[in-house]
DNA sequence: GCCGTTTTCGGCCCGACTGTTTTCAGTCG
């Protein structure tokens, strides 16, 4: 079973005890694990088989590693059944309704017995719930707004859709009188692959006027909040933004607060308490005199707890605050260390440019060499390349390069993995290729064993240098295929294959997680674009977002290497 | 339910906003 499968027991494990009014606190404990089960790299049902101890991980314990041996080995899991059996089965889909929390759907379970969307709906236009404690008329509408929003299916958008809205109310704010400084944090400054809200805070004088022209931005379809440090507005994309004011005293703890993330934070408060101090959006406190000790900048909040600034693509609780303190933090790998793509498209197959406008656009962004990689025959929809075609086009980058100096376009493919795990391509052809991309564009929906089976017998072949978007996915559009990651992760080790993280926003793929297992277990990783059009090499932006979040330094990635360096390291001629 | 170099028991992050309230509970992040 899958690692987010199992994942999901937990969560709604707490959905159902949160409604019964359990302990916040073990609820929490569940909600957690819910979070970090579904993050694990490391295969749950692979470390139940083979008998690990799953109390390693850490917020795992007895009650809940126990639980997980059931669910691998039987499928199911009796507490959830138990609590199931207690709570009528759609009560849990109401929490999705904003506004509307565990207690008041408990009261209008026990009080009217709704149970369901339709039936909330439905009393909230009858006019029926506003009777009830604690109720009123706005209540009741806001029920109804919340309602239609479920039903809309708004969720979380891409990275690079929330990052482009961030900046057009930035540039939008910042011409707003008395504002003095913007900053985006959440989730899209810790560079996640999608943001479920935008937070951006402001400094700015007394009386500016800054709430008011942030609820009247033209993108507003709704206010939700609207208050003098706090007002929060839903786009008409569906995307929630919240503007907050902070004082210039306590703007870098503020930053810290609302970057979060939520495990992030709370780790570092307990570890404020732990230290006699108390952590809060409004600086770092001394609980014993009430005393101000940090929160002018973001650095100096960490200090003040004994630790060097941690980088935001960090900041999920996955063990940066122990690697803080022992000195241990990784030098991540930032744009500017990037010296090629191996990953690109032109005409030839479905691109959008020709060989030399790529390369004049690669050179133009200070690279010292781009591969061209178009793809093979079997995508036929893309017009992919058969070996004669594939001749002349690498006779034609021959030619474009003898017309550049500085600059090297390398002579690639991305070849298709066909199901039984041959490539699309004569092995003849493929040798006369500096950079060899493998991929997985066809049958998607195989069993585990069969495609895990099928990419390594690809990554055997010599002339095999780099594994393409490793997992198949599309965020937020299509699933990973099924597929033993950790397995390839080891063919790609021993046959000296990179994995790629593409860095295009719609994949990002690898992900973090597993580009971070990836490079532990000593894969070699390429970050590159994919790009089908000479400006999606400004994508690769997203990729070093990726690697950020993965951990990733500028020596794990290939290329970051000087052009021998990179042809000697992905082992041409190997 | 998890966790522990002060603890195997007794803690567990903290504050703003809303709508309903004359002092606060619920929800959110």
């Amino acid at each position: 079973m899958e690692n987010k499968q199992i994942a999901d027991f937990f969560v709604r494990i707490a959905d159902l005890l949160e409604i019964q009014g359990e302990n916040p606190f073990r609820i929490r404990s569940y909600r957690n694990a819910g979070r970090i089960l579904a993050d694990m790299p490391d295969s749950l049902d692979e470390m139940v088989r083979s008998g690990r101890n799953l109390q390693d991980i850490s917020g795992i314990g007895s009650g809940i590693s126990k639980k997980i041996v059931e669910i691998v080995e039987t499928g199911r899991l009796k507490f959830l059944d138990e609590q199931m059996a207690k709570v009528p089965s759609r009560l849990p889909q109401l929490l999705r309704v904003e506004g509307l929390g565990p207690k008041k759907i408990k009261l209008f379970y026990d009080k009217l017995g709704i149970d369901s969307l339709d039936k909330l709906e439905r009393a909230a236009k009858a006019g029926e719930l506003r009777d009830l404690d604690g109720m009123g008329a706005k209540s009741e509408e806001k029920i109804l707004k919340g309602i239609q929003n479920v039903r809309r299916g708004l969720g979380r958008f891409k990275l690079d859709v929330g990052l482009s809205y961030a900046q057009a109310l930035v540039e939008y704010l910042k011409n707003v009188k008395g504002v003095k400084r913007l900053e985006t944090s959440g989730s899209a400054r810790r560079r996640r692959e999608t943001v479920g809200d935008l937070d951006i805070l402001a400094i700015c004088d007394k009386n500016s006027p800054i709430m008011g022209k942030f609820t009247s931005y033209e993108g507003v379809e709704e206010v939700i909040a609207s208050g003098e440090t706090k007002s929060s507005v839903r786009l008409t994309c569906g995307l929630q933004v919240d503007v907050r004011v902070l004082e210039r005293g306590s703007f870098g703890s503020g930053l810290q607060y609302f970057t979060g993330s939520k495990a992030h934070n709370i780790a570092l408060r307990s570890r404020a308490n732990e230290r006699g101090l108390k952590l809060s959006e409004y600086g770092v406190f001394e609980i014993s005199t009430g005393k101000k000790v940090a929160g002018r900048e973001e650095k100096d909040v960490y200090k003040a707890l004994g630790l060097p600034l941690i980088p935001p693509e960090l900041r999920e609780d996955r063990g940066e605050i122990e690697a803080a303190e022992k000195g241990t933090l990784p030098k991540l790998i930032e744009l500017s260390d990037m010296r090629g793509d191996l990953h690109t498209h032109t005409r030839a197959s479905d691109g959008k440019n020709t060989i030399g406008e790529m390369a004049e656009a690669g050179k133009k962004l200070g690279y010292e060499y781009i591969a061209i990689t178009d793809h093979s025959k079997a995508v036929r929809i893309a017009n992919g390349l058969d070996e004669e075609r594939l001749a002349k086009q690498l006779r034609e980058i021959d030619k474009v390069n003898s017309s550049l100096s500085g600059f090297r376009v390398l002579k690639g493919v991305e070849v298709d993995i066909l199901a039984d795990g041959s490539l699309d391509l004569s092995d003849e052809i493929l040798k006369e290729c500096e950079v060899v991309i493998a991929a997985v564009h066809s049958r998607f929906g195989m069993e585990e064993k069969e495609m895990t089976e099928r990419i390594i017998c690809a990554l055997e072949n010599p002339n095999v240098n780099v594994l393409a978007h490793p997992t198949g996915r599309l965020i937020l559009a299509r699933e990973p295929y099924k597929v033993g990651l950790k397995e390839v992760i080891r063919a790609a080790v021993d046959n000296n294959v990179c994995l790629e993280i593409n860095a295009h926003p719609d994949r990002l793929d690898l992900r973090d997680v597993d580009a971070q297992m990836a490079k532990e277990m000593g894969a070699k990783i390429s970050i590159s674009t994919d790009a089908h059009s000479k400006v999606h090499l400004d994508l690769m932006k997203y990729g070093i977002f990726t690697a950020g979040r993965a951990w990733l330094e500028a020596k794990h990635v290939v290329n970051t290497l000087a052009l021998s360096g990179l042809l000697k390291s992905i082992g041409n001629g190997k």
